[in-house]
DNA sequence: AAGCGCTCCTGCAGGC
DNA sequence: TGCCTGCAGGAGCGCT
């Protein structure tokens, strides 16, 4: 399950590969990770277009295009669910069982490949306006995570979970953050003393940093 | 408005 | 050996 420090490597990773890459056609073979937008109207919208940048917030893959003939700017949403991943392939190459969505892009293809189908790749973008801060820019206040985790009953772990709480920490990295701070999983949010949550706040960010870090060093020959 | 249960999907492991 | 069951899990939805 790809979490911030994986997505952030895969954007790193994508962003200059994908640079000025013309989008010649477009194959939709589960519709369903579109959604709400229709193949018709991703298809109209995408052919054609330029990918022109690539950034991520929290685990999304926010994808900047311009239209075909246009300057009308695109914005293409992108999350892996659990077992998402996206590649370049040669053309030739068979597409792997799960190929969700497949953009052929002159010389390779860039394919979209989601094993569960959890993931979605969509002109909707409206999901990102619902995201808390990023766990490694400013926004990330110790005081206002910590009125947050003061609201809630529920265990602390659930609430890292939470997209609206800070973002892009999921199951692992939640679990990595609560053992480093010496706290159980378990506790309930709102029962963890001033000096847990600033130590948790402290865990959140080194562990993710961390993966980054990690993952940046290792060359990405996932690449098939 | 927090909290909870449900749904989406497939692959895999365990039981018999 | 092979079938069946249940689990895994991010996020959104609807209900309380």
């Amino acid at each position: 399950m790809p979490e911030l420090p994986e997505v952030e490597i895969l954007a790193r990773h994508l962003r200059p590969l994908l640079r000025g890459k013309i989008i010649r056609e477009i194959y939709v073979r589960r519709e369903k990770v579109l959604r709400p937008t229709s193949p018709a109207q991703f298809r109209k919208i995408l052919r054609g277009a330029k990918f022109l940048g690539l950034t991520r917030r929290g685990k999304y893959l926010l994808f900047e295009l311009r239209a075909k003939n246009s300057r009308t700017p695109i914005s293409l949403l992108g999350h892996l669910g659990m077992t998402g991943r996206m590649f370049f392939a040669g053309k030739k190459e068979p597409l792997p069982k799960h190929a969700a969505v497949v953009f052929d892009l002159g010389a390779k293809n860039f394919i979209y490949e989601d094993t569960r189908y959890f993931g979605r790749l969509t002109l909707d973008n409206s999901a990102v306006a619902k995201l808390g801060p990023e766990p490694l820019g400013k926004d990330f206040e110790p005081v206002k995570f910590s009125e947050n985790l003061k609201r809630s009953r529920q265990p602390v772990k659930v609430k890292l979970l939470d997209q609206s709480l800070v973002v892009g920490v999921g199951n692992i990295y939640a679990s990595e953050a609560l053992f480093r701070a010496g706290i159980s999983p378990r506790r309930a949010a709102n029962k963890l003393t001033a000096a847990q949550i600033k130590k948790l706040w402290r865990s959140i960010r080194e562990v993710l940093m961390e993966a980054i870090d990690c993952g940046s060093t290792i060359p990405l020959n996932f690449s098939a």
